[in-house]
DNA sequence: AACCCTCCCAACCGCACGTTA
DNA sequence: GTAACGTGCGGTTGGGAGGGT
């Protein structure tokens, strides 16, 4: 299939956007909306296409865009989740509220991929402590979820249980999961992923329960803290969730366990369902 | 002052994927 | 089932700013 260009671009400007087009893209959005991209610049009366319209309100008009340099957090914080997810900056923005993606792209190539580097060239210097990991993913809403504590009961009576310790040190991770499964109906929470990144040459073996095709009724019980149990006679471990009750859907929950001196990373999201909400001005 | 070089970042491009008709 | 369309994402580029010679 031939892919039609996003718009017909004879005659359509390019180049930096004036402060005129800025205004005339913003009040326009601030009125109408941006329901359709592609109509909105000949709606608004604008001499651009529509992708060139999205971009500039995404990446600059936005009311809620954060402005100025980077500080040493949010940096630690692409870092460590570039470190989890690869180039996957919309999922690395997601982490930072007012930051975009491009911005988050920009910030790495010109000053922390060469940070990184050097950090690699003098690895005693640069190990992330265990603390700026939290201080860096203390923005995820978990806390506010009222997640009981851990189940010390369970992991103490049973030795069985390794129970997660977030006080990692390592940071040489060498491989990455990612498994997802997403419904979004109304009035539900789903599991959206689970990833775990995994410094040993074995990826952990995760519980077949912890995946669910159907989205999860309101006050069900979801995987929370990860849990690893090591099976010495087949030399292999597998990690499980502690389930707690979900009273709010709707955030990221980060974590790392160690596990015969090992680490690993996890990210699990839990969202609710339903139709995004429109935003009105 | 003029030129050159490097850095930075806004914007563009092409592709992939989801949705719609 | 499929073509067309709309949007989002990641890679790349080009021009301006600033520093050095």
């Amino acid at each position: 299939m031939v892919r039609a260009p996003c718009c017909d671009k004879v005659g359509l400007k390019k180049g930096p956007w004036t402060t005129e087009e800025d205004q005339i893209l913003m009040s326009y959005i601030q009125k109408y909306g941006h329901e359709n991209w592609r109509a909105l610049p000949k709606q608004a009366g604008l001499l651009r296409c529509g992708k060139s319209c999205r971009l500039r309100w995404i990446n600059y008009l936005r009311p809620d865009i954060k402005r100025g340099n980077f500080s040493t957090e949010e940096e630690e914080t692409i870092m460590k989740l570039h470190e989890m997810l690869g180039n996957k900056w919309s999922a690395i923005a997601a982490k930072l509220p007012g930051r975009t993606d491009n911005e988050i792209k920009n910030v790495w190539h010109t000053h922390l991929k060469k940070r990184l580097k050097r950090n690699q060239a003098n690895p005693e210097k640069i190990l992330p402590t265990p603390t700026n990991h939290s201080n860096a993913l203390s923005k995820s809403p978990s806390s506010s979820l009222n997640f009981p504590p851990h189940d010390q009961e369970t992991s103490e009576t049973d030795p069985s249980y390794t129970s997660l310790s977030p006080q990692t040190s390592s940071s040489d991770f060498s491989s990455f999961t990612d498994a997802s499964l997403t419904t979004m109906e109304p009035n539900n929470q789903y599991i959206d992923h689970i990833e775990v990144e995994d410094m040993s040459e074995n990826f952990p073996v995760i519980d077949d329960s912890l995946w669910s095709e159907s989205p999860l009724p309101e006050n069900t019980s979801v995987p929370s803290d990860l849990f690893a149990i090591s099976d010495h006679e087949s030399q292999t471990s597998q990690y499980l969730f502690n389930s707690v009750e979900i009273e709010e859907p709707g955030y990221d929950h980060f974590g790392s366990i160690i596990d015969d001196g090992m680490e690993f990373w996890y990210n699990l999201f839990i969202g609710a369902g339903g139709s995004p909400e429109s935003s009105e001005f």
